[in-house]
RNA sequence: GCCGACAUAGCGUAAUUGGUAGCGCAACUGACUUGUAAUCAGUAGGUUGGGGGUUCGAUUCCCUCUGUCGGCACCA
């Protein structure tokens, strides 16, 4: 998919277009207010102050259409570049545009505006030369947005659109966009009964169908493995925590209101979990530890319960319970640099078997002027931050800096990938922090004799469970790498009463695989057909030439070519792609 | 949570300017016994998401709840 701000050309085109469309929109409805118009990857948009009118479905034809007639007259796209003065004057009745203009200095900032015909708005550019060249557009959406991004200010209106040079570039992006539709999770894990969900259970409580259970059982399985070669020590731990344990690692604070209410029985209080750190801490703290134990790695495919907003829930993406995997590692303050590095390095060998090539690190810092969010310790911070950048200069891996994406108790790093529907997502991540440790007093000797504070690396391969299964069906259209798939080998005999035989005796020989055997009174290209849309990675046919030679044909997903085999070939082949991860 | 849209059989959909709903696939029964993306015939399946209101009458109009979708905000 195209990335419109990575683009000179096209970042321009679509900066004029946004212009273009608040002049429609100043056309149709003239109390119209205007804050900001910015290119983004998919496009542009608008978040217009409308007063009392709400956009209607109707009304996105309505302004394409004045687009298209402003486009048509013309007009040159003209630059004026004024004092601050000038600007307050000229939009002394445009609140939004006062509230941009004030907070603008006035000795190092050219204060600029574009007129085009009747309409002039305040924008640094560049533009087109003109709106004439502003032709292959479409407004794609529209939504409230709240001014400047924050929940406690009026929300504006928001329209979304995207330009292009020509009808067909404009074409090809729409028709890709109705591509990402069909690979959406939640439309996949609908077709092949991987998940579903219910009223009755609840919004954000996705129910595992059996085929979506097999897929989970071999994720579990596979990272299972890969941690304990790398040594980490599985455990498990309850769902539910008392109130004083979140009030001791300082979850209850921070998140309080995106948990599950508190639980009264008797005089207790009880939380579902959140997520697990605090138990995990007390199991290290369950020992005393020297400094040679360390590293510890405690690991727990570990269900937690978060409320989360009810806008925010989606598919197996963002869910109210889940399932993480997770881990933390407990070491001393000389082995974080080699420990991150083995958690990086983890992460991007489960990336190389999942064929994933599309993500990008965050280092996801804290904001120092939010005091509220992040615990205020300065030298905690900056040692954490120069350690993590230290760490990923070191592993030479590209990362971008994000102020503000940090855990209250640390910096992390993250890694960011895009569904097909949607923003971007975090995979996986990993994260420092010198905090929880102090809260739960946890401690080791070292080698003089003096209880030390280890330091605690937080960290989650696939995430959680549920969310790695939504991207990887996405990444693969739901077309599953055979170890993954729910049914790995679909045999369909030709003709029930001559074939049947040799088709249940090789079902046998393949019990170590998930086979299925069609024996439905049906054509052959009647089961072909369904076992195609199933997305069966191989499907087998077995006909009179088959049970005569004593082979095994079969035909991969994708492929309309048919290969014959002996059995031990068949085998051998199969074992081969699972190990393979193929 | 906020703004907006939507909710018809297991799935995908049609229709009703207010007179209680059709189709395709799937399911079931029977026939057909099949060589690589749909064999034929028949049967059954709906409180039109829940509740309330307006009305002689609501699936259609209004309110509300739940859920879904597109964004915004949030994301330990």
């Amino acid at each position: 998919m195209i990335n419109i701000k990575e683009n000179e050309r096209l970042s321009m085109l679509n900066h004029s277009c946004a212009h273009l469309m608040a002049q429609a929109v100043k056309h149709l409805f003239p109390e119209a207010k205007f804050w900001v118009g910015p290119v983004i990857e998919e496009g542009f948009y608008y978040d217009i102050d409308l007063g009392d009118k709400v956009l209607t479905e109707e009304d996105i034809p309505k302004i394409e259409k004045e687009m298209k007639k402003l486009a048509k007259d013309g007009k040159r796209i003209v630059r004026h570049e004024i004092s601050k003065q000038e600007a307050l004057e000229m939009f002394h009745d445009d609140p939004y545009k006062i509230d941009l203009i004030s907070r603008m200095n006035e000795e190092d900032t050219v204060i600029s505006c574009y007129t085009q015909g009747d309409f002039t708005d305040l924008c640094r550019g560049p533009h087109v030369e003109s709106v004439k060249e502003l032709k292959h557009f479409k407004l794609l959406k529209f939504s409230g947005a709240y001014w400047k991004g924050d929940a406690k200010n009026k929300m504006l209106q928001r329209i979304y659109g995207i330009c292009f040079e020509n009808e067909e570039d404009l074409n090809k992006h729409l028709q890709e966009l109705a591509e990402a539709q069909e690979r959406d999770h939640r439309k996949i894990g609908k077709d092949l009964k991987i998940f579903m969900s219910h009223d009755l259970v609840g919004k954000g409580m996705p129910l595992w169908l059996p085929n979506g259970a097999i897929i989970r059982k071999e994720l579990e399985n596979y990272i299972y493995k890969k941690e304990q070669k790398l040594g980490y020590k599985h455990v498990y731990t309850p769902c539910v925590g008392t109130v004083d344990l979140y009030k001791t690692s300082g979850h209850w604070d921070h998140y309080q209101e995106n948990m599950f209410p508190m639980m009264q029985v008797d005089d207790e209080e009880f939380v579902l979990r959140p997520m697990n750190c605090p138990h995990h801490m007390l199991i290290y703290a369950n020992e005393l530890h020297s400094y040679r134990d360390l590293p510890i790695r405690i690991g727990e495919f570990a269900t937690d319960f978060r409320y989360e907003a009810s806008g925010a829930v989606k598919g197996l993406e963002r869910v109210r319970s889940m399932c993480q995997n997770d881990a933390h590692l407990f070491v001393r303050p000389d082995q974080i640099g080699e420990e991150f590095k083995k958690v990086v390095e983890l992460i991007l060998d489960v990336y190389k078997d999942f064929g994933i090539k599309d993500y990008k690190f965050r280092l996801s810092l804290r904001d120092p002027l939010d005091k509220e969010k992040y615990f205020d310790d300065d030298k905690m911070w900056n040692e954490a931050e120069a350690k993590l950048r230290e760490v990923l200069n070191d592993l030479g891996v590209s990362y971008f800096e994000a102020i503000g994406e940090a855990a209250f108790y640390g910096p992390k790093l993250d890694v960011e990938v895009k569904p097909a529907v949607g923003p971007e997502i975090t995979l996986s991540t990993c994260q420092l922090d010198f905090l929880l440790p102090r809260r739960f007093e946890l401690s080791y000797i070292d080698n003089e004799g003096n209880k030390q504070t280890p330091v605690v690396l937080h960290r989650a391969i696939f995430g959680t469970f549920d969310r790695f299964t939504a991207f990887i069906l996405e990444e693969t259209k739901g077309s599953l790498p055979l170890w993954l798939s729910p049914i790995q080998v679909n045999i369909i005999p030709v003709n029930n009463e001559y074939h049947l035989e040799y088709c249940e005796n090789l079902q046998q020989e393949l019990s170590d695989y998930r086979t299925n055997l069609d024996s439905r009174n049906e054509k052959l290209s009647y089961k072909m057909r369904e076992s195609v849309i199933n997305k069966n990675p191989i499907t087998v046919i077995i006909g009179q030439k088959e049970v005569d030679n004593k082979t095994v044909s079969y035909r991969e997903y994708g492929s309309e070519d048919t290969k014959t085999v002996t059995l031990d070939e068949f085998k051998e082949m199969l074992s081969k792609r699972i190990l393979n991860k193929d």
